[in-house]
DNA sequence: TGGCGCCGAGGAATCGGTTCACCCAAGGGC
DNA sequence: GCCCTTGGGTGAACCGATTCCTCGGCGCCA
């Protein structure tokens, strides 16, 4: 039904070679013969297949986008910047969510899915122990990671010690000393973000000589819920923290909220900062360390294109550069302890 | 250099075509060859061509998803829905962002990109004046629309209208009746939902008998950014509004900014609610309309499953509940007019 | 003037499945 | 006992490009 390679090929006098060297701009075809092909397949609406195409070629022309969530702010934004991408490139972009560990069983493995299917792949912090990361990277075909890093396989990231070292540096400098910190979970597959920002917190304490305590150590699981309980947990305690690093920025969002449940004002009683640059932290006047995320996504792919370009190229990994914002939510150090002031409101 | 159906054939000491059937769970084929055929195939680490299939059969197992964003919040999780539900059935999701009009022109349109190259698509509310979405819709294969509709094409929606009504009638209970709205824009291609929600917002004020004021409604552009400056635009009137209804969530979130910026208290001195249940809503507190956004996706997508199995069945379009889930950012008419009380904070 | 290289172009062999038409043997109905 | 059906299975013709090899002709150089 369809108008085939031959239909245009009969109609314009010429073999099917040569149409298909025409319309793909190749060299060896007379400029006339070449235009003259053009608009005959333009006027019979040819339209290649691409499943002939690919057959006979052997490339696919699509990427496939391997990630844990789709609907999470990090992510939607990461992939925004990847189709752009492989919208101008033309290439096909094939989704896949690979599934938290909630729902990874019902899920059938990504990998097998994606062997003959995609003729590159681009990763999304998916944590390092996941065991199908390594079905994936065993596939062996072009790779490009987004937020975690891999032997061998390039990767963009942004520097998550200094990250973390801008941050608490910020409150160090603001004169705080007691300063707690909101990270994800205590040991359960962490992603290498997660290690690095604590070491970076670790490193900007050391370096100014303030103590940490580990008391003030509590754990949000990178939910808004998570960050909020983890900062009530903080508040409650003997010698509550005057700052508060959280290592994203929606845990960050959550101990807002626990602040303003304990009538601490953001900022004034306990400062507050934390990571990422989610859409929301101007709206709650966060001060965060912003990273640009749709860039992440952009130069992943581009990456990932000049890497299937160039056949084997060197595989280069880019950090990219973060940047703190200040906001209402961090503050010099409260004159008295942070006891609530219940006539303040 | 990879295994090939011939390959398998050979091993297993049968044709391709009983290979092809056996693998394929295809009738006619006699349970221990298909058992045998199987054991072959996977000690070969077969995985057949996804070309070479498509191809032959003339089916390429995916889908398109269109849509005007990527990041923002109602399309990244109706995406999340809809991937669930074409993971489980094996089809390839082919995304593919038809851009917005600040950036259509930079980008080839999307129609001729989908042809011979998907077997069904589903278009996520893209406005119904945009050029592309004809184009769309002339490609003439298997559809299903989420949150838009067009004739003939089976979408999967909320009722707009009802959203509306309960919202309204539940400021009305509360006993306002300066009522103002936060809608998208004069008259610039409104999404259908748009034109809808208006519908019914005066539907609830007239049969309550509630006075509509022309010079209570505003215009916040579905942002953020916009509800702030529309909700500003409002408080400024001689008469200013005692609630609003914001016909999407992020621009009520923009309307509790600028309430924070006015020292106004939501919920006491000014009352709004909003429409979308957005993840955000709860956490600021916000009344609002909840539509199951996850859900819709995995119907939309289950829908139009079911219409390229059978064929050409009825274009059935659905509509799901939803639901008024009511937070502190509504309450009673406040007793005195809404001046603000600058000693309150 | 002969030979060499290059350009434009065609022929035909793939690529790897799917599926249609056909075939054979065994079982079942009469 | 014969014919018909049915289940299991084969062979080969596609599907629609890509690409390698070949080839004629022309210009250029020696």
């Amino acid at each position: 039904m369809g108008i085939t390679i031959r239909d245009v090929a009969e109609a314009s006098g010429v073999s099917t070679a040569t149409v298909s060297r025409a319309l793909r701009g190749l060299p060896n075809v007379d400029e006339r013969t070449r235009a003259r092909v053009q608009r005959i397949a333009a006027e019979l609406d040819y339209v290649i297949s691409p499943s002939a195409s690919r057959l006979a070629s052997g490339r696919t022309g699509s990427i496939a986008v391997v990630t844990p969530y789709i609907a999470r702010w990090f992510f939607s934004t990461v992939l925004s910047g990847v189709e752009g991408v492989l919208h101008t490139a033309d290439m096909d972009l094939l989704l896949t969510c690979i599934g938290d560990h909630s729902n990874s069983r019902q899920r059938s493995p990504v990998a097998p899915r994606l062997r003959r299917r995609v003729d590159g792949m681009l990763i999304i912090v998916v944590p390092p122990a996941d065991p199908q990361l390594q079905d994936l990277i065993a596939l062996d075909m072009p790779t490009s990671m987004i937020g975690l890093t891999a032997a061998g396989v390039p990767s963009v990231t942004i520097d998550d010690v200094a990250a973390a070292r801008l941050a608490t540096q910020h409150l160090i400098n603001l004169g705080h000393t007691r300063i707690g910190t909101i990270s994800g979970s205590p040991s359960q597959t962490p992603f290498t973000a997660e290690f690095d920002r604590e070491a970076g917190f670790a490193q900007a304490m050391s370096e100014a000589n303030v103590q940490v305590d580990p008391m003030l150590e509590a754990y949000g699981h990178f939910s808004i819920e998570g960050g909020e309980a983890a900062m009530t947990a903080l508040l409650t305690q003997a010698q509550p923290p005057t700052a508060v690093f959280a290592l994203s920025d929606e845990m960050a969002f959550g101990a807002l909220r626990a602040l303003r449940a304990h009538d601490l004002r953001p900022g004034k009683d306990v400062s507050v900062v934390g990571v990422d640059g989610h859409d929301m932290a101007e709206y709650l006047g966060l001060t965060t360390v912003v990273q640009p995320v749709v860039e992440l996504g952009r130069i992943a792919a581009e990456s990932l294109l000049a890497q299937m370009r160039e056949g084997a190229a060197q595989p280069e990994s880019t950090q990219v550069a973060t940047q703190l914002v200040v906001r209402e939510s961090t503050g010099p150090v409260a004159r008295h302890r942070s006891v609530p002031s219940k006539d303040a409101r």
